[in-house]
DNA sequence: ATTACTAACTTACGAGTAG
DNA sequence: TCTACTCGTAAGTTAGTAA
């Protein structure tokens, strides 16, 4: 279970932020980000190294100021508080991100990882259906890499990794999306693993290429629609 | 000088606001919320008693669960840190609020007010111009006060309330803009006073109606764009 | 039921200072 | 310089309880 992110650390993440640590390292002392956020050095101190070991922000301290920036689970955090003042203050949903790639064929790893009831009990519970054993896999060209990486920083829903005697399984985030605009599915992503950039795991309650009659070559599109933390 | 809003009120504040006391009165009880936030009924009690007391909160106590709804100052505490997030996250600049409007001649109360040196070197210093001495009257109408109640929730600059021995100035909020896409100046809104609703007052470093050539039933229209608060 | 007071507790802060 | 430790103090939280 994930703790929530105390005021006075999103403070800082939202100060970090301001400062333009989301796109290139930022060179920044604790006593510079005292004197910015109204604090002492002690405290910027101490709120950097807790939002380090949350891993919401990378840092390698150098003489003359550290060098910060933001993780992506950083700006993750930032991203879900956008979509839920954008709802509010705006009534509008947040824009969806839309991918497209081609089918290719998989190593029936997927097949393999679905099929784990730690990870199938949980997408039943959180994504509310109960997977079809299998994923598709898209491939993706490099004009599509920035669209991924900013959807990687939107909210995301954790499956928890676990154990089940052999071997452990890490943890993974799931993106809500819909195929085509037809069948709705989830995109799956392994939290730490070597994973091809280029290809998007997909999930869903449908055996997805016999439904959509999908080959290996056809294109498709994913939407993905911002998620917002539920309020209770 | 107004202090700055601390994260845990903040939270709050944003707590609120996923429940929907943005548009409606909201019933609630100090233990809901506390539920909801997930510290204990006093802590919310209290931070909603400090809310009330900065002018964020509007509450009426009754059995059952007290009635909320944020004022237009909280939603404006809400709305910078949108800006601020929009800006940093996905790069753009908040959507520019357009009103239009028409010349009307005022009672020279305008000039009256930015001829007092307790505005006017407040203009001078946080809007950046030397105020020409009147201010440009614009009437709206109905179709536009919904886009003027949106804006009266934006960021804002605010001039300090002052005293000159003969009587007090109340404090005032200014919103930067633009008249025609040429001119640039900002629309002056005294915080408490009873204003017409329908009638802007648009302060300028320069005589409008002579630079623009404008005369009384002239159409003008106002953009304004939303403010974020400097970093450091 | 409520809200909110007071007092005890816990957490966060910041001065001093080491590495 | 820098970061980050200790530790006394301030601030925020919560239990008990009143209204």
């Amino acid at each position: 279970m994930t703790e929530r992110l105390k005021p006075h650390l999103w403070f800082t993440l939202y100060t970090l932020m301001r400062l333009g640590a989301t796109k290139t390292l930022v060179r920044l002392s604790t006593t510079e980000l005292s004197r910015i956020t109204g604090g002492s050095q002690q405290s910027a101190s101490r709120h950097l190294q807790l939002l380090e070991k949350e891993g919401l922000l990378e840092r390698s301290i150098e003489p003359g100021g550290s060098r910060l920036r933001l993780t992506d689970k950083g700006l993750e955090e930032l991203s879900l508080v956008l979509s839920e003042l954008k709802w509010h203050l705006e009534g509008k949903e947040a824009d969806a991100v839309e991918l497209e790639g081609m089918v290719v064929s998989g190593l029936f790893e997927g097949a393999y990882y679905i099929g784990k009831e730690g990870y199938r009990s949980q997408i039943e519970e959180k994504l509310g259906f109960d997977p079809f054993p299998g994923t598709l896999n898209v491939r993706i060209g490099e004009e599509e890499y920035e669209k991924r990486r900013h959807l990687e920083r939107m909210p995301s829903i954790w499956l928890e990794g676990f154990k089940n005697g052999e071997r452990s399984f890490g943890p993974c985030r799931c993106y809500p999306l819909t195929v085509n605009d037809e069948v709705d599915g989830a995109l799956i992503v392994a939290e730490r693993s070597i994973h091809d950039f280029n290809i998007l795991e997909v999930v869903a309650p449908v055996y997805l290429r016999r439904l959509l009659g999908l080959a290996d070559g056809d294109r498709v599109r994913l939407s993905f629609l911002p998620l917002r933390r539920s309020a209770s």
